[in-house]
DNA sequence: GGCCAGGACACCA
DNA sequence: TGGTGTCATGGC
């Protein structure tokens, strides 16, 4: 299975329309602050929300929250502060190494950062050690409302289920596929993901839960 | 007590 | 290029 035929592009979108039918609108990032975003994706990072958020409240209640005071924290300061995320360490040092990006090259100015154009955000992003393709655009998505369609382990094991992909086909290519599919649309990709995430954490998990699935007549794989 | 969660990276064959 | 181990916490 090398090809994405017309049929595929057809059956995702049927997907995600019962997937919407299913679970209603989905309004998935709650922060309205641009750093909090970026610091959250990753937070989350092979974590629930529930641990990310955890984390987040306590940089709050710190105060901590802002580039000049994360830059100016030490790395284990930072850790102890974001501990119940998990790999705390490792992601101490990834918001660091992004807030020192943002202190360097845009004078602290979040939004400065964010508005450069999507495809040298997304290479600086990546250059940020701890920082790979899914969170680069996460951020890309959810803070600079740029139309790039997040692929994670949900997306992948779905369309994997659906029949539609091999198993490790690379992000790129994965996303291309998704992209040429999919109307480009900064609203529309932000939904389809939180209904992908939605979807994989009740029913598409590593062991699905099949019987409650409102997809299950389109799915090639069951019980896998 | 084991499994899993909104990944990234180094290392090895 | 693909597979595997490591990083860590908290909920179920």
């Amino acid at each position: 299975m090398t090809e994405w035929s017309s049929g595929n592009t057809a059956l995702v979108k049927t997907v995600l329309c019962k997937l919407h039918a299913h679970y209603g609108s989905q309004y998935w990032w709650p922060a309205q602050d641009l750093l909090e975003m970026m610091v959250g994706a990753i937070l989350t990072q092979a974590t629930s929300w529930s641990n990310a958020s955890a984390a987040i409240i306590r940089l709050k209640k710190a105060q901590a929250l802002h580039v000049d005071i994360l830059d100016r924290l030490s790395d284990h300061k930072l850790a102890l502060l974001i501990q119940p995320a998990g790999f705390q360490y490792a992601k101490a040092q990834a918001i660091k190494a992004l807030v020192r990006r943002i202190t360097d090259d845009y004078r602290g100015r979040v939004d400065s950062f964010l508005s450069i154009d999507a495809s040298s955000l997304r290479e600086q992003l990546l250059s940020i050690r701890g920082i790979g393709e899914e969170t680069a655009d996460d951020i890309l998505l959810y803070a600079a409302n740029a139309p790039i369609f997040v692929i994670d382990n949900y997306t992948r094991t779905l369309l994997f289920r659906l029949g539609v992909i091999t198993n490790h086909m690379p992000y790129a290519k994965l996303q291309s596929l998704i992209h040429r599919s999919l109307h480009s649309d900064v609203k529309s990709y932000k939904e389809y993901h939180a209904l992908i995430v939605e979807h994989g954490k009740r029913v598409c998990r590593k062991t699905p839960l099949c019987d409650r699935c409102c997809i299950a007549d389109l799915c090639r794989k069951i019980g896998t």
